[in-house]
DNA sequence: CACGCAATTCCGCCTGGCGGAACAAAGACT
DNA sequence: AGTCTTTGTTCCGCCAGGCGGAATTGCGTG
């Protein structure tokens, strides 16, 4: 385990991390690194484009990191077809979309499209949130066949109601969309989009305040969610 | 300068590069390096994350390289603007709408909107394109002082036509927006949003096929890209 | 002007990275 | 089936390069 190239990471995901530049001291501290060594890797950082200093004397991530990620997420099939059926969803809804991927036992936010009116407490791509708590997520779970083991396993580390989450799962692999509302005053509604293989491969969810909800829309909503989830899989299966 | 950090981003780069998973050897041959040396970092870049090693030896980068590159873009004062305005951009011309910056010499395209009949040859969200080829790089470039030392530089690299460039950003800064036609077949408007400071700080363009295109559409298309991009630097300006 | 904090540089110690080579395993070709 | 090739992995001795404590410089502040 190189340890000079670990600790080039930790430096640079705590840049990345940072909302905006960061003095080389803070990044010291945040890692436990010595300020000496944080400042020759940082150094080579930057000759490698991945950093960049400003004239002030503050580090942060550059563009370049980001182009790293994109260039792995370009060639993802899901990816590539989610684009049309994102926009379609959201043209239908009016409301905020999103499209999820499940990682370990966390939902990752892959891609959005934001309502004109957006809602407040809103996730932001690239970041993660555990799976049973999110729309996605569950209609992801749901569709596995070690759900049980995976929500006892998360269990272990935050309050979760297992034997709750596993009878909504029944309701949920029956109707085929999951809701959930762990943002206070948002409701979401989710659904799993199935690869060749039966098992679950994304998810699109449609976010939207309680207020611009009513029973019909909420439906109309859900048959969305469903019928976008149908149409992206077999996109999928047949490339 | 630390070569191991060096040389793992070396190979992270290739694998992120790549389409689909590639072989431990391919990286070596690719990057030049020593087997042993590529698989012994290979080896870290997996116990971080970073990359993930498939049942059948495969190597490739992992959704953790695009989370961390996620983290850099998420608190771009542009990327978070944009969204809405590529949006609207998008509904009003009904064609490919992208969102690129300068950096260096290169127009690096931030985020892109496709038409449900897209073009044939269109640019990866992610990638890179010599400035003066694409519309939103003229549209950038036309509004920097020291365009023609740019220009020289650029040219010293590939064949362009400084003089007729120079005429071009002329005519640029006075209509206000460029038009390209780089990809066959394709016509690209673009228009620079101007910061505070007076500086271009990103540009907005319209990609169309050109059978797609009369006199009519083509002056609505650069009517719309400028009306937004003035809209969007007033957003940008006060947050 | 003096103080304090942050960035940078220095340098000797020694660890951890290096790469050639050997080994194991999986195909490919005859 | 047997051989040959290629690829992934492991081993090990050498020593360059990374490490970090401490000293130095530089900047902003009271």
């Amino acid at each position: 385990m190189d340890r000079a190239v670990s600790r080039s990471f930790q430096i640079l995901e705590t840049l990345a991390r940072a909302s905006g530049p960061v003095r080389l001291s803070a990044v010291a501290a945040q890692t436990g690194l010595q300020k000496s060594t944080v400042h020759r890797i940082l150094g080579t950082l930057c000759e490698l484009g991945y950093a960049q200093q400003e004239e002030s004397g503050l580090y942060a991530a550059s563009l370049k990191t980001w182009e790293l990620g994109a260039g792995v997420i370009a060639d993802l099939p899901i990816k590539r077809v989610a684009s049309g059926y994102l926009q379609n969803l959201h043209r239908d809804t009016g409301e905020t979309v999103n499209l999820t991927v499940l990682v370990g036992d966390d939902v990752l936010y892959l891609d959005k499209i934001v309502a004109p009116r957006p809602v407040r407490f809103s996730t932001r791509v690239g970041s993660r949130v555990s799976a049973p708590l999110t729309s996605g997520g569950k209609a992801m779970l749901a569709r596995l066949i070690d759900a049980p083991e995976r929500l006892a396993r998360i269990a272990a580390q935050r309050t979760l109601d297992v034997d709750a989450l596993l009878g909504e799962f029944e309701e949920i692999r029956a109707r085929g969309y999951a809701v959930s509302g762990y943002s206070p005053g948002v409701v979401s509604t989710g659904a799993a989009v199935i690869g060749p293989g039966h098992a679950p491969i994304a998810a699109l969810s449609v976010s939207a305040p309680r207020e611009r909800l009513d029973e019909a829309k909420s439906k109309a909503i859900a048959e969305a969610v469903l019928e976008t989830c149908a149409r992206m899989a077999e996109a999928v299966a047949r490339p």
